[in-house]
DNA sequence: TTGTAAGCGTTATCAG
DNA sequence: CTGATAACGCTTACAA
């Protein structure tokens, strides 16, 4: 007699006249229901305006229907980064359409971040969890893997993993920055890395120091934590250098755009002096002046494939691997070609 | 005979030589258990490694001991604001300490965000939700009532609403950067304002009117949607007036940044011929050249109020008005004294 | 103070 | 094919 609570299938039970165990079949699309009674069945839950209640179906299935992304920054360096953003819609496109569910998280790397995983795991509030930043021997994989989890990685492991993983050849990106450059005459070039310890940021480097050797250009790298302060100290440390490089190739945006003000500060023409290439492509890059050349990944589709490839891992899959198409360079106003070479031995021109 | 499967509070209660009934009461430290019969159950539980089944509790409370947060925007306009990273962060600080877990989701405004809401209750999948970036005469608040679910507004409702709202003064830090420009003496000012469906954007943009009236100068408002595109156009347009503001104040950093690159590609110095002021005060901001000047809101700490205050009302507290401390003018580079009049009627003198 | 038992809404088992 | 009936793990009256 109190007011109409949700319609559970004991209700479609009885308006369609057959037992609990009956309707659970036809609403789960099972066979062995004959087509009139299913038709029956279903006709019954949508005059009732029946809904499946999760944490019943949670309950006696042993799943949550959810999964977690822990994402291990601090916030400022998420703030700065696109990546996220666009990688959860697109983790959404696929979710949204499965009754999946994202439980976010933020957690410094190291025992609060451990935290996290264990409490999500304890109550058991998701079925797998998607790893972000993969890092070198990244020991969030054994610790998923010891929780019960399903899990899928956004880049190889350098490590063994059970879980599947989806990448994008960071590398190529690189390479095509470092190649325009090499095309516009540069010959001294710099790379301003992200730190080591985190795979993306590693390969990067190594795709740079692998074009520049290729090219057989002098070059120098830089390692700084992504953000914007170090990479502003890396741009000072690089042009108070005697031999100055004419280019610079950044390992994110927001480094870039750092060291883009750092030569506007001193004076120093972009591009005439100094070209910048950034890594990211933020949409503000496009909006400074000059305009920053950037390497576009197409974070959306990665998040849409990672959290397809995770549904099918909680589903029993088996892991695979997932190669994304390369990311591309687009080209703006912050590159252009070499200045000319002072003359040797003296100062400028 | 299986392999260890989690413990359940049966185990315990065999553990403890105690019925379920009291091992429950006991673990939730309710009053009518005895105290060496409580510790001796807590001390079975704790031997057995036991952890509470979320799902369970779920079904048995009716409470997800989730929320959501549901956020409005095309993903490339989250990925240019530094709120959200910050405000997750803050509703994080409480969340985790009380064993919720933050479900997000991003969805355009419309149809499919209000889909999302009707699926995040249908499956009962969270207690309560945060309601950012209100609009005018919101029908979130509607649905979100009609839904049964609990909620908080980010910002004082303009309409009649049930739910807690935690808002900070917007318009106080709107006053603080035109007062700024004013004593720098520009009597020329511009504010370029976000969409004014949006309830902090008409805030921000009431304030400037405000402020400017009781400065007694001129001034005048383009409105744009907030997006770096819009801003460097809304920039372009006011530098093409005859009587070109001197000071432009932004409702957000993204478009000050836009609005920075439009006055550098235009030859215009800054702040020498044209003062600037962002709202946010985004990381990147002070690496700019020139730094931007810019209002530091406290999005974290906002974050953490909103999800207490959403925590108080699933377990059914009042609704309360929560105000956060004003915003804070960051004074850097992009602001300085208004240029010396052009001599009238001449060019430049 | 403690034990018993009835749900919560599904899914899954297993006789009809 | 169909329909009881027992889990799933916890909370919560209600008894004892």
């Amino acid at each position: 007699m109190t007011a109409a609570s949700r319609p559970t299938i004991a209700d479609v039970a009885r308006a369609a006249g057959v037992s609990k165990g009956l309707v659970s079949f036809a609403l789960n699309g099972r066979p062995g229901v004959a087509a009139d009674t299913r038709a029956r069945i279903l006709a019954a839950a949508d005059d009732l305006g029946w809904t499946p209640s999760v944490r019943a179906r949670s309950l006696s299935t042993g799943r949550s229907f959810a999964c977690g992304l822990v994402i291990g920054r601090s916030p400022d360096v998420i703030a700065a980064d696109p990546f996220f953003p666009s990688f959860i819609a697109g983790v959404e496109d696929e979710f949204s359409t499965t009754g999946q569910v994202l439980v976010l998280a933020v957690a410094a790397p190291g025992e609060e971040e451990t935290e996290v995983y264990r409490t999500l795991a304890a109550g058991r509030r998701v079925d797998g969890v998607i790893l972000s930043d993969l890092r070198a021997a990244d020991d969030r994989i054994a610790l998923v893997e010891e929780l019960g989890l399903a899990g899928v990685t956004l880049g190889v492991p350098d490590i063994r993993s059970p879980f599947s993983s989806v990448s994008i050849d960071d590398g190529a990106g690189v390479r095509a920055a470092v190649d325009h450059l090499v095309s516009l005459g540069h010959t001294r070039l710099a790379h301003i890395a992200g730190p080591s310890w985190m795979l993306h940021a590693a390969h990067r480097r190594a795709a740079f120091d692998d074009a520049v050797a290729t090219a057989g250009i002098d070059a120098i790298v830089v390692e700084t934590d992504f953000s914007a302060a170090q990479g502003a100290a890396a741009t000072e440390h690089l042009l108070d250098l005697d031999e100055a490089p004419t280019g610079i190739v950044y390992s994110n945006d927001q480094m870039a755009v750092a060291g883009l003000g750092v030569a506007q500060r001193r004076g120093i023409p972009v591009p005439a002096q100094l070209s910048l290439t950034g890594f990211d492509d933020t949409d503000i890059g496009r909006y400074l002046y000059p305009a920053l050349t950037s390497v576009a990944t197409q974070a959306r589709l990665w998040g849409s494939r990672a959290a397809r490839s995770l549904l099918d891992a909680v589903a029993g899959a088996d892991p695979e691997e997932i190669a994304l198409p390369s990311p591309t360079l687009i080209v703006r106003g912050s590159t252009g070609p070499a200045p000319h070479p002072p003359t040797r031995g003296s100062g400028r021109a």
